[in-house]
DNA sequence: TACCATTACGTTAACCGTAAATATG
DNA sequence: CATATTTACGGTTAACGTAATGGTA
């Protein structure tokens, strides 16, 4: 494969089309001396004359009548290749991959993206919900949504959604039934419902919001799970206390059938990314849907 | 149409078929740095990022992948033209137009060429046969055949073939009958068959080859013709003398059917020459031709 | 560590425009 | 004479290589 004169194969088309240098130029911008030097080029460049020419008219050879076929190919080709690029990237259509967990996807980020998704119905998204960590090259994600303290990898661009509290939940009525919780200490009595995709699930750090001070305390746990819903579930059940995401239990929070456990203390805080592998020079699709999610999530802050 | 970055794409192109910068580097014979700097400025240029890589392997993006068919189509478009052209520039194939007259046509230029014709049939080969001129560019012929004292025209190459003579020829059994000649003023009284192909077909400008001195004849003619054939064919028959170029009247020179009449005096030499459109950069077929006419005629000589 | 991609920077060469010359109808 | 192509010349910029840097297995 050569890199040789292509450049010169798109001139030498325009000459052929237009019949003429100059109209070439006019075409493409440029002066009739630099399309006459790149045919020269081309013509020594091959070894063979491709068109004679009069002042007044052009006139192909036999191998310039063939080149000419595969002139109009590159450059019809290369223009394509423009063409689609360019709508994909202008445009709301093809695909968009969506890494999420399911509960998040499920909770937050489908109906967050919703009316979103059924105004652009050239767009087909894909929603890759998995609880393992996924690599987003090899899985071809365009955005991924991941919680987390911060985000490590310096590869990626994040785009912070929301600031994700902790928080330590119950139902009215377990907490009716059970000893008085008002500080940390109170809790080694109780029941904490684990779920064990966070890490330590069983070490709470509170931080005292009027002091400052902070807490550790472990609970051992007699209910496990690894699904969120199912845990919230128990809880609403009155099964124990569950250290959640402020984000999970918003429904349950407003209808009271969960509430905060010691709201005078704070677990750490979570921030909600949104994750590309590039920042800039992205797809209009991306940046758009990047857009709702923040404006959804703003909104709801 | 754009010039932009076509060469781009076939870096782009290449890197994607060797999943590599690296392997595109060394088939291109450039270094990776300059892969990279392609691929970076054709990301730029498109507003979109074609491929996502990490040191170890490279991953398409969909505007990628679009953008892959095309630049694929780009290369091999600019590689079938360069194939084609270097077949039609060294192969002995496709076309040849040869422009010539008929008589010179059937009793030399043909001759020459029969056996060079038949070693290849991927050739072929057209006789373009006309007694009055023609542009060499509007009829697309590769070679004409001329005869004239000297070419003009400063715009086509020229290959001068054979010099030819002109002479006066007869029947010996005209010459037996008539008067004898054995100087151009006894031609007063002798049968010039005319061809009015030549101009000034009456007029005979001899100079004598002793002494070099310039002798110029009008003789009215009584027969004319626009057809050598028909006016050698007269001349056999005895009708008369006959003004031709040697080349015409070989064979029946050789086998005694005509005789020159004077050759102690001869007349004006024409050169036959063969005439191409350009000099430099010719497909073999036509320099191997210009070649075949040459050795053919200067064999005769 | 070994291989790969990126980036900054200086160099080279391709590309182009101006302008004058040449050719054509 | 008007229009079109060629060519020489000089300037601009794109393209490249070197070498140093950062990542990844």
């Amino acid at each position: 494969m050569m890199l040789d004169n292509l450049r010169g194969m798109a001139v030498f088309a325009s000459v052929v089309g237009h019949g003429s240098f100059s109209g070439a130029a006019r075409q493409l911008g440029i002066t009739t001396s630099a399309v006459s030097q790149q045919i020269r080029s081309l013509e020594k460049d091959l070894g063979v004359v491709l068109l004679h020419r009069s002042t007044r008219k052009l006139s192909l050879t036999e191998a310039g009548a063939s080149f000419y076929e595969s002139a109009k190919d590159v450059v019809t080709a290369a223009d394509q290749g423009r063409i689609k690029v360019n709508q994909l990237r202008d445009e709301l259509a093809g695909s968009l991959r969506i890494a999420t967990t399911p509960e998040l996807g499920v909770n937050h980020i489908l109906p967050a993206l919703s009316t979103w998704m059924s105004a652009h119905d050239d767009l087909s998204i894909y929603f890759l919900a998995d609880n393992h960590y996924i690599d987003m090259i090899d899985e071809r994600a365009d955005i991924a949504i991941r919680m987390s303290p911060q985000i490590k990898d310096s590869s990626v661009a994040t785009y912070p959604l929301a600031e994700v509290k902790q928080m330590l939940v119950a139902s009215p009525h377990y907490l009716r039934q059970h000893e008085k919780i008002t500080k940390p200490k109170d809790l080694a009595n109780h029941q904490l419902i684990s779920i064990d995709l966070m890490k330590d699930p069983n070490t709470l750090d509170f931080s005292s919001i009027e002091t400052g001070k902070k807490n550790r305390v472990k609970i051992t746990s007699r209910i496990q799970t690894n699904n969120v819903f199912l845990a919230t579930t128990l809880a609403k059940e009155g099964h124990g206390l569950v250290r959640v995401m402020s984000l999970d239990v918003q429904k349950e929070l407003a209808s009271g059938e969960l509430v905060e456990v010691i709201p005078e203390y704070s677990l750490p805080h979570f921030v909600l990314y949104a994750v590309t592998l590039d920042r800039e020079q992205q797809p209009a699709k991306i940046t758009r849907c990047l857009e709702v999610l923040k404006k959804h999530f703003h909104a709801a802050a």
